[in-house]
DNA sequence: GCCAGTTTCGCAAGCGCTTGCAGTAGACGT
DNA sequence: ACGTCTACTGCAAGCGCTTGCGAAACTGGC
């Protein structure tokens, strides 16, 4: 039904090899010959078939994009960033999403992304090395999003420096007993080991440069969810000396934490402070000082380094700085505030 | 690099033909040959390429999926849902964002999907009767989740009765002032028609049958953000006499709502009840009372119609049933518990 | 042990596009 | 006016798989 190459060269009385480079500004067609292909191909509503054009030449102008969870809004913020700058370069989005650690083992099993992309977007995930080599053994350029290989492009969060900066922003509102809620796998999550980590040893050290000791019993790890932060969120306050602020490793769980304290009738920051990170779709709803990394930015840049691999360019390694979002879920602990009033 | 079906037919000694036969399950093949074939693809680590054999059939094994905007919680959990059932039907899943109008008419104005797919799910986005040519034109069966088109699947949220379900609930609570937050359409999306208009018309049928009066001042509609719906319920909150409970027509304006009257000190449910709908995955953090549409199971439905329609089967139309969850939002206006205190 | 009827296979012609190489036609110099 | 270059354009051989059709092998029945 569709016209083929044939028929637009019939109608532009040249032979097919020209249509094809005609069409794609392939240099040794005189600019006339151009016009009157592409007229004809306009005239014919002429579209190419990938498939043909795809098995001649051995690339499919795809790239895969793989999550562990779409419905996140973390992943999805990714993708559609990075989606934007593909489509816009003439790129297709092939969604891959792997949400269980079966549908993970298989996908990495076999040449799944063979003849189907030519490079793979990975987020998140943490690649075993012979995961990666199973993506570069299909010829795929691969780039990395919150983890970084030898060998393949990748763009990070500087997330030590982001717990330590939201760890020094409680620090400076004169708190000193301040929980760190953080993110465990859950069971049949295909994450495989977890970049926030280094939040948690950024708030580790920001409390050691203040002199403060740590202490186990404020560190949480738990699911990310809002549930799972409400519920960690109850533990810290049945401590014998509860802490006075919470840093979460991300805006969920700060959520959750939030909707405890105020559940039991604490306020939030009156008595109680919480810092989350993301700066989540909806932080401003809640009014949650958050650490802000760029989620789209990931996206783009991880977007542009493919392009980049593609034509050739080496394997790039981008790092953002995460930065603080002050909003209303912060204040110096009550103690301070009654001593500031008393002046 | 990867071996192909000669290779194998080579090394099971039996021609191309019989392996292509042999590995597609293709009667007229003995047990013997086709598992000797099996064995020798397994050994060289064969994958069919696809661009070849959609060359050769005609058709990709892909799903292309539409939406207005992925990094919505609404998109993200269809896709999701819908991906699920498409992989694992052996699907490639297509992703195609179409965040503006230029995005849209570009993507209508051309087979762009020629070659690329079998199949569309249209999600959301109100489709013309020619855009809906145009892609049939192209060859693609087409689903659509939220609206309804002749000569296409569909599936539907029954949003005027979800509507009215929301406002009776607070109707037999007891209040009489209730508003209603809706969407419009801002100003650079494509989505091109308001489906969720029928959750408006829900509402004042419920008041219409309660014997309460029609308030144009107690309608707003304003555009499907948090931010956008803090400020409409500031709006109401100026009014003469303002209204006591809201049923907002997406979570995310509920949230903002909430937020608002949070903020200027009133309690929810305590002085203003709010109901949402959608059933937002953060509706539970924030403690929402809403409307769940199965979100999930919209976009499973819309796969599995699309699967039908791929293999011959005539085009469906569903219709989900919203059901209302009650969370803490919503409560008897003051009013009559004060008098039912003093009972 | 021979023939008709089944199975089981292989041949070869595409599917629609790309591209190395060869051929043709102007352009230009002398 | 003729040879030489350069600039265009066409030929044809794939790319890897599918599939209609005919050939070969095998099954029984007699």
């Amino acid at each position: 039904m569709p016209p083929t190459v044939e028929q637009v060269a019939e109608r532009a009385k040249v032979s097919v090899s020209t249509v094809s480079r005609a069409l794609r500004d392939i240099p040794g067609i005189s600019a006339a010959t151009r016009k009157r292909v592409q007229e004809a191909a306009e005239e014919l509503g002429y579209a190419i078939s990938p498939s043909a054009s795809r098995l001649a030449t051995g690339r499919t102008r795809t790239v895969a994009v793989v999550v562990p969870l779409l419905a996140k809004w973390f992943f999805a913020e990714v993708i559609a960033a990075a989606g934007r700058v593909l489509s816009q370069a003439g790129y297709d989005v092939l969604l891959v999403e792997l949400s269980t650690p079966e549908l993970r083992e298989a996908f990495f099993a076999g040449p799944r992304l063979h003849g189907r992309s030519d490079a793979v977007l990975v987020v998140a995930l943490q690649l075993a090395p012979d995961e990666l080599a199973a993506l570069q053994g299909q010829g795929q350029a691969v780039a990395l999003v919150g983890s970084e290989r030898e060998g393949a492009s990748s763009v990070r969060v500087e997330d030590r420096a982001g717990g330590r900066a939201a760890t020094r922003h409680l620090l400076n509102l004169g708190h000193e007993r301040i929980a760190f809620l953080g993110i465990r796998e859950a069971e049949g999550s295909p994450l495989g080991g977890v970049p926030p980590a280094e939040r948690l040893q950024g708030y580790r050290e920001a409390l050691v440069e203040a002199g403060l000791p740590e202490e186990p019993a404020l560190e949480a790890a738990v699911e990310n969810t809002v549930d799972a932060g409400a519920a960690a969120m109850s533990a810290f306050l049945t401590a014998a000396e509860p802490p006075t602020a919470v840093v979460a490793a991300s805006d969920e769980l700060a959520f959750g934490a939030v909707a405890t304290l105020r559940g039991v009738g604490l306020s939030v920051p009156g008595d109680f402070s919480v810092v989350g990170y993301d700066n989540h779709e909806l932080a401003g709803a809640v009014s949650l000082t958050t650490m802000d990394h760029g989620v789209a930015e990931q996206g783009r840049r991880a977007a542009e380094a493919i392009l980049g691999a593609l034509s050739g360019a080496p394997a790039s390694s981008g790092r953002i700085e995460p930065r603080l979002v002050v909003r209303g879920t912060t204040a110096p602990p009550r103690r301070l505030r009654r001593a500031a009033q008393t002046n």
